[in-house]
DNA sequence: ATTCAGTGCAACCGCAGAGTTGCACAATTT
DNA sequence: AAATTGTGCAACTCTGCGGTTGCACTGAAT
């Protein structure tokens, strides 16, 4: 995964809506159908927010017959986590580096 | 922070010109204009971009001297990794418990 | 044969936001 | 006193995107 699609990620966990579909997905895979009867948007919002969120690998979509239901990807979230935890620790790591050599010790 | 902060943080670093930002404050502290010298936008955008990171908790206000500089706050990073970890981690445990009953186990 | 979900594609609307220019103001320098 | 530098605020443009409606297609059920 590169640097680029880390940004995807982020861009695609930042909205409320999907949100609620990951969230929706966590209790059990879906179709797009199935889930805008449960959220105030449209199947084809959905649709488009599933589009999404396959793109950046946060779900996954499984075939079930003549429906196409979607199942949530953990991993890849803890992933992005782990990431994104590496960054934080990279930062704080350098930034008290040259605090101390500002201080002179 | 709450749940709707959580989803602010994402859309804050859901964007390409805030991953540069910080990336150069991850370098250390460093205000409006000067980042405006290094990157290719105007001072005015790289203001806006601060105060969206600011209020999302990622970034820090220094006042030195008349200028006003601006630091990373990397445990900001590693509080929202630890969180999207756990949320991953809820979301396989669920659905490999939903599996493991669907697979009569 | 026909109705009935479920999906996909396309066009359209409205708004938020990324970026710009322009101006006004305070502190610093010369 | 004048020029310089750093900041803040406001208005404007324009693209992206979340959401909608509408239509066409396919597989299942009656």
């Amino acid at each position: 995964m590169t640097d680029a699609t880390l940004v995807a990620v982020f861009a695609a966990l930042g909205d409320d809506t999907r949100w609620s579909i990951l969230a929706a997905l966590g209790e059990g895979e879906a179709s797009a159908s199935a889930l805008a009867e449960r959220l105030p948007v449209t199947r084809q919002a959905i649709a488009k927010h599933l589009a999404v969120l396959r793109e950046v690998g946060l779900v996954e979509p499984v075939p079930a017959g003549r429906e196409l239901r979607y199942r949530v990807v953990g991993a890849e979230l803890t992933a992005t986590a782990r990431r994104l935890d590496a960054v934080g620790a990279e930062w704080d790591r350098r930034l008290s580096a040259i605090k101390r050599i500002a201080e002179g010790l």
